[in-house]
DNA sequence: CCAAAAGTGTTGGGCTTACACCCATGG
DNA sequence: CCATGGGTGTAAGCCCAACACTTTTGG
């Protein structure tokens, strides 16, 4: 910052936002990819992701870039980490800004249809990724787990009404281990975040569990 | 990451770190601040930052920052977050990458007396800073005092050997409340973070206490 | 032998887990 | 009335904090 500062003295640089977007599907944590189009890596998987704007926040950016991949606005997007080694992208100085965003699974179906240069891979067998973007994923990855017990994260990846069930499965999935049930009801429910609508599930074929909703933050 | 690509055609943008140095004075949370030389808020104080050389990943540019201002190597750094919003530089747009560092407070009394455009700020009477600065010191405070209970940070305070009262006082001066002695005691050896060197701190008043080193990370 | 700080033994309470059981529903 | 999953009561165990106590040093 103490340096003489001119803007046409500055060498070709530019600012990315990548998006690290997660789902589970079939009880396991999936990400959505993009093919690339263009070189280089081309036809290789992707996160996605686009310049910054010039007159463009962060968050800005990294919201429009959802809503133009997913076609989804005010979903739960978290700045993860900034990427910017040289080299990382051959052709030019590129920094990046990651952003990991979580989506129910049932909201992305009407994109993945649309485009076919989208796909949902589990983080387990992900392919060949283009850049550092299987590093980007792995930090989120680790991220996601770290946050998962002290703050109201899993029920961005639920519906507005869900079962206790349904929240637990969603925990198992991200954690990849089993957890008691009593326990994790009970845990659940004196951590404050959610309660219980007096609505009962639909269609099932047992005994209907109760739905509950995330509660209006009172805190 | 579609578009169109042309160096030529970016504008001008900047990506720099910034560096929030902190240690602990007087049994509180201080950071060490710069005052500019130049415009835009020449005189204001500032965090430590320079510009991110072409070549030089972000972390290698956080180290450089790092030795310049504070003439030391190999502290324990950490990325913390990136501000971009537009007009937060009234030159240029400016991305920056914040970092956070942690140093005994000893070992910043050399250059704090070489330099006279450098000094420790307690972090409850901060003067008013330049550009965003302010918010980008909130967050590393809370970042440290989040880390706290679950990570190794407060070592990076201490010198190689010190007391459990010296840590203590170290967790005490971050959190802002005191804390219960043995049950202190008990919980940090226990983290396994620590062993007991056979030596005794010299030089007090009274009962000496037994010195303690950071484990040669096991796990 | 006294003051002051280091370090330890013991108790008690709160939180979480594990297990067993009951409840509600569809077929 | 049976199978199945939702939901709850209870007891055991672990972790952690508070308190009281002992130990070690300098003066």
């Amino acid at each position: 910052m103490s340096q003489s500062y001119d803007p046409g003295a500055f060498p070709p640089l530019a600012v990315t936002v990548d998006l690290v977007l997660m789902t589970v599907q079939n009880g396991h944590l999936a990400v959505l990819l993009q093919r690339r189009s263009e070189a280089p890596h081309k036809d290789e998987w992707a996160l996605p992701g686009g310049f910054v704007g010039i007159d463009e926040s962060l968050d800005d950016a990294a919201q429009r870039i959802l809503a133009d991949k997913a076609g989804l606005k005010d979903a739960w997007l978290e700045q993860l980490y900034s990427f910017g080694d040289p080299g990382r992208d051959p052709r030019m100085r590129i920094v990046t800004i990651a952003y990991f965003a979580l989506l129910p699974a049932a909201e992305l179906s009407a994109p993945l249809a649309a485009r076919s240069d989208l796909m949902l891979a589990p983080l387990d067998t992900l392919p060949p990724l283009a850049f550092d973007h299987r590093t980007i994923i792995d930090h989120a990855a680790t991220r996601l787990r770290g946050k998962l017990d002290y703050a109201p994260v899993a029920f961005a990846l639920l519906p507005p009404r869900f079962t206790l069930r349904a929240l637990q499965d969603v925990h198992e999935a991200i954690l990849g281990i089993s957890l008691n049930k009593p326990a994790f009801r009970r845990r659940m429910i004196d951590t404050g975040w959610i309660e219980g609508t007096g609505e009962k599930e639909s269609g099932g074929a047992f005994r209907p569990a109760e739905l509950y909703r995330v509660k209006p933050r009172a805190s």
